[in-house]
Parts: structure tokens; sequence; C-alpha cells
DNA sequence: AATTTAAAATACCGATCGGTATTGTATTTG
DNA sequence: CAAATACAATACCGATCGGTATTTTAAATT
């Protein structure tokens, strides 16, 4: 790998878990350059402006996040249970998640709104692959007997996410996990129940 | 009303609405004051420092919010249509939501975290008091053999809250309520099939 | 109306902001 | 080994940050 990209990737990767805590304007390239134990001239000769890095460090932040989900889910054949396998990484991912600052998708959404709009986009499209991840497993799990077939699965996506993004928000804020346990614990129902066949 | 008193209020009600746009560190003193139409002096002659505006401001933002939720709320005599009206306030009072920068919860929470204890410790009192106003709907709602009895008030809050703030994120976020709407819808759906007797 | 009191406007503080120009130091190339 | 090149450290820029001290203006009291 060049030299470049190997600093690169190192303030990337040092800077992404800082935005995610404090947020876009709540860091400052100071904070950054002592955090990652080196100077203003490092990050400034990496990247062309503040901008840069925190778009970069979202997408970090998001491709970690993103890989973990895939893996869980590709653990599984069934579509019921890949649904329930992705909604039990925010459960039993929480504590690791929480260290990093929570939810990229949802700490980005909230800062960027009003305020970046290219972040903003960002998290959108995030936002619009995850739901079609979440659809195309109940498509396929339709086309395969396994999901009734009176099944959303454009509904249920944003059944899905919300429950998940919601019981995130309130996991950080009030600082327990009852609340994203008993939103988990929904969708495990709504798919045994509901789309399970 | 004393006039500093006035002063005081017409400071909060300018800057609630710019603290919930643009977060705690993304709100400068001098854009507070040149909103307001006023001088840095006349803010801190009235207000200690930044933290007590911005404390001032969310608390505003909630009260506001609050006395719009419990009017509908009061609107409705069954506990059923009750958390329904209360849900549908969030659908219906998005456009207007929205032009104040969102759920001031929401944005509060994520905003807070890792940077403002005192404001996250107020977010968090907010959200387990509307956690228990929703319990209590359902707890009475019981009573007067309106709801299933087998319901659990606490498990259902924590779902039909995360649902909305869910909703609401994904709806600022991506610009369209769609999300939103099938977020209520599900709320709706669960009152009328699971709840409602 | 004169005086006291309250509050807002002005001016200013050191610190830090994002960003740049330059200097110093490794690393690669000839 | 020397020259060229790539990269990071330093020093510095104007602007703005949160906050304070002081002056000016408006309101209340006598």
């Amino acid at each position: 790998m060049n030299r470049a990209l190997e600093t690169k990737n190192l303030i990337i990767e040092k800077a992404a878990p800082i935005f995610n805590k404090h947020g876009y304007a709540g860091t400052s390239m100071s904070q950054l350059a002592q955090a990652i134990q080196m100077t203003k001239g490092a990050l400034y000769g990496n990247f062309k402006d503040k901008d840069e890095i925190a778009l970069a460090a979202f997408d970090y932040n998001f491709s970690l996040f993103r890989k973990r989900i895939e893996k869980a889910v590709r653990s599984k054949d069934n579509a019921c249970d890949k649904l329930i396998a992705m909604a039990g990484q925010y459960l039993d991912g929480f504590p690791e998640l929480s260290v990093g600052g929570g939810c990229p998708i949802l700490n980005a959404a909230v800062d960027s709104d009003n305020v970046h709009d290219a972040l903003k986009e960002r998290v959108c499209r995030a936002i619009d692959s995850w739901m079609q991840a979440v659809a195309k497993i109940i498509y396929r799990g339709i086309k395969e007997k396994q999901v009734h077939a009176n099944t959303r699965p454009e509904q249920f996506a944003s059944v899905f996410v919300s429950l998940i993004e919601g019981g995130v928000m309130l996991a950080k804020a009030t600082g327990s996990t009852i609340h994203l346990s008993r939103s988990i614990d929904h969708i495990i129902h709504l798919v045994n129940a509901d789309l399970r066949r």
C-alpha cells in the first residue's frame, strides 16, 4: 500500500469515532490532530479540508457497520432468520457501537440536518441502501416461500429501520439498553408472527 | 409581566429553533444575537452563559411540543384513540415540526451525547416522562376495559416511542414523510389489532 | 423634572477556529 | 552517494469563538 494512503487511512480511522461522538461542528482540526498524534500540517497535507475528512469518516463508520451486519445476515439462510440476525446485531453490538459514538447513520442524520448538505446526501443514500437490503431479503423470502406473500416489503423495511434507530436513540439517551431490547423483541415477534410461514 | 422576564422569553423563543436546527456546538452567541436582533450584551445580561440559554431553549422546545401532544390526547376519551391521536400528531405536525428544526428530543439526544451532560440529563427526563405518559394511558385503558389485560404497557411504550422517533429521523434525513407515515400506520395497526378490545 | 436604577449597546479580551505558507526531514530516484 | 521528491512539523494568518468590563440609553422612583 502507498505510504500516503497508509497515513490517510490512519487519519480516517482515528477521526471516525471522534466525528461520530462530537459531531461535525463539535470536532476541531486541532483536536483531531492531537488525538491522531499528528500536526495540522499532516491533516491538510492529506485532505483538502475538514469536510473531506468528515465525509471520509462517515463513509468509514458506515462501512465498518455495514460489514458487521452483512456478515450476520450471510450466516443465515432463511429470510426470517436473516432479518432477526440483522436486528440482533444492534442489540448484541450495542456496547461496541456505543464506544465508537453510536450509530453513525443516526448521528450523522441529526448532525447534518440544516447544516451540511453533502453529509446529509450520504446519510440519505446509506438509509436507502439499508432499507433496500431489508426489502430485498423479504422479496427473496416471498419467492422462496419462507415469507407470507401478502407481506409488503417496503412497509416492513420502514418499520424495521424505525424501530432499530428509535431504539438506539433511546438506549444512548437513557444509558439503558432496555428500550432497544424491547424494540428488537418487537421486530422478532413481527417476523415470527406476521412474516414467517 | 416583568420587563426583564419579557426579553428573557423573547430570547428563548428566538433561540429555541436555532439551537434545534444547528445544535449546541453549531450555534454561536454572535449568531444568536444577530438572529434575535440584539447584541451579545443583552444576551449575557439576561443569561449566565451559553449553557443556560441552550437548556432554556430545549425546555421551551419540549414544552411547546408537549402541549400540542397533550391537547390531541385530551380530545379523545378511549385509551386506544388517545394513543392513535398522539401518534397522529407526529405525522400531521411534521411540516410544522420540521421548520422548527425537527423533534427536540431526537436532536438534543444526539447532540448532547458524549458532549453535554446537563442537556443529556434533561433529554433523559423528557423521554421518561413521555414513556410514562404512554404507559399510563394503557394502564388506565386496561382498567377501563378498553385495552386487553395482557398488554404490557412499558413494552408497548418503548415500541411506540421508538417507532415515532425512528420515523421522524428517517423523514428528516430523506426529506420524505413516507417512512414516518409507515411507522405511524404500524402503530395504528398495533393499537387496533393488539390492544383494542 | 431630577435622580436613581435597570438593562442594553459597545468595545474589548485571550483562546481557538479553519486554513495556508514555509521550513525541516525522511524517502525514493538517478 | 547525491539530487529530487514526497511528506510532515512549525509558524502564522484573519476571523470568530465564549465571555467580560464599561459606557450609553431607557425606565422607574422620588
